[in-house]
DNA sequence: ACCCTATCCATAGCAGCGCCATGTATCGTT
DNA sequence: AACGATACATGGCGCTGCTATGGATAGGGT
C-alpha cells in the first residue's frame, strides 16, 4: 500500500515525492491520483495512518484499578508512538484537523479522558474535574514537550526528566494528592523505556 | 528587506516562493543566494526575526515583586506573540534548532529561568525546584497547547480555557500555594485579550 | 588617471516537483 | 460475447529552487 510506503519512507527520511513513492511498486504517479486525490490527499491517508497507530497502541494500554496510574501509563505510549517515528507524529500534527476519519484520533483522546473520569469517580481528581479539560492539559503539554524534543530545541533526555513531572502537576491540578499521584506516575510509566529515534531531525520547511 | 518580506507574504499566507519573495522589490533571484546562501537560509533568517520579536516582547513584560505574576505575563506575552503571527511562529519552530543566533532564543528563555529563580528565592517555590526546569515544563506546555490551536486541533478558546491552569498546575508543582498561585496568574493575566488569529490554519504539508 | 580586483546582481536555463489530459488495458456486469 | 466502468501508463505543462555565466559598479594601489 502507497500509504505504509510513504510512511517508510518518511521514518527513512527519504523525501517523499510522488516520483520516488510510486517507484519500484510498478505502479505509475496517476494512481496517486486515482486512489488518494494527489499529494495533499496522500498525506491526509498518511496522517490517518498515523492515528491509527496510535489508536492501536494506545488501546493496547490496559486498564487497572488505579486510573492515574493509567494516565500515566497512555501518556508513557503516546510518547512512545512519537518516538517510534518521529517524521510521521510531525506530519501526523502538521495538519491533524485536516482528516478522512476525525473519530480516530477523538477515540485516542477518549481514553484519556476515561481515565481522568475514571479518578475522578474514584475521589483522585476532584469531583468538579471536567475530565475532558484534564484530558486536554495532559495532552497539550506532552505534545508540547514532545514536539519540542523532535525538532531538536531539548535534547532527548528532556522526555524522561520533564514528562513524569509534568503529568504529575497536571494530576494533582486536577486534585490528586502529590505522593500518591508521583507514586502512580512512576508505576505506569514502569517498564517503559523509551528510545532515543535514530538520527537527529532537521529538516526544514519546504522539505516534508 | 527580503525577510521582513517573508514574514509579510506569511502573514498573508501567501505561499513564500523564491520569484514571488523577490517579485516587486527590484531584486533578481540571486539576491536570495548572494545574502542568505539559498531558501534555507533565507527561512533560518525568517525564524531568527520570528525569536527577535518574541524576544522583544518578552522583554517589555515588567518585574514585578511577584515573581509568580511575572511568569504568568511572560506566558501570556508567549501567546500573544504566537497568535501574532501563526505562520510565523510555526516556521519558528519547524526547525527551531536551526538558527544563526542561538543565543537570542536562549535568551528569551532566560526571562523564563530569572523568574523562576526569583519565585524560588522569594519562597513561593521550592528551594529545590530547578529554575531551568521550571522553566522548561512551563514553556514545554504552553508550546503544545499553543500549537493545538494553531493547527486547528484546539478552538481558539483552548487558549483562555486552559492555559493559565496549565501554568498553575506547573507552578504548584514547583511548589507554589495553589490559592496564592491563581491570584498570582489572574494578575499576570490581567489586561491580556488574546485575539484570534485572523483565518484557520489549514497547511498541508509541502505547503510553506 | 588608470587599471585591477572584488562584490553584487540580472539573465537564462537546468533538473526536479505536483499535476493532469489523453489513450489504453483490465475487470465485472448483463 | 459485448458493453460500461474503472484503473493505469505515457507525455507534457507550469511551477519550484538553484546556479553558470557575464555585466555593472565601486574601491584602492600605483
Amino acid at each position: 500500500m502507497l500509504v505504509e510506503r510513504a510512511a517508510e519512507m518518511l521514518a527513512r527520511r527519504e523525501p517523499v515525492t510522488l516520483r520516488a513513492l510510486v517507484a519500484g511498486t510498478g505502479a505509475s504517479t496517476m494512481a496517486v491520483y486515482t486512489h488518494f486525490d494527489g499529494m495533499p490527499g496522500l498525506w491526509r491517508a498518511v496522517r490517518q495512518e498515523g492515528f491509527t497507530r496510535l489508536a492501536r497502541r494506545l488501546d493496547e494500554v490496559e486498564t487497572t484499578d488505579d486510573p492515574v496510574r493509567d494516565l500515566a501509563a497512555l501518556g508513557a505510549a503516546y510518547l512512545t508512538h512519537a518516538l517510534a517515528d518521529p517524521a510521521l507524529y510531525r506530519v501526523m500534527f502538521d495538519a491533524a484537523a485536516d482528516l478522512d476519519d476525525p473519530d480516530e484520533a477523538a477515540r485516542s483522546f477518549g481514553h484519556l479522558v476515561a481515565a481522568a473520569d475514571r479518578a475522578r469517580r474514584a475521589y483522585r481528581f476532584r469531583d468538579d474535574a471536567d475530565p475532558a479539560a484534564v484530558a486536554t492539559r495532559y495532552w497539550a503539554a506532552g505534545h508540547g514537550l514532545v514536539m519540542l524534543v523532535l525538532t531538536g530545541v531539548l535534547p532527548f533526555e528532556a522526555l524522561t526528566a520533564h514528562a513524569p513531572a509534568m503529568a504529575c502537576a497536571e494530576f494533582v491540578a486536577a486534585g490528586d494528592d502529590p505522593r500518591r499521584s508521583a507514586e502512580s506516575v512512576r508505576s505506569g510509566w514502569a517498564g517503559v523505556e523509551l528510545e532515543r529515534p535514530v538520527g537527529s531531525d532537521s529538516r526544514r520547511p519546504g522539505d516534508v
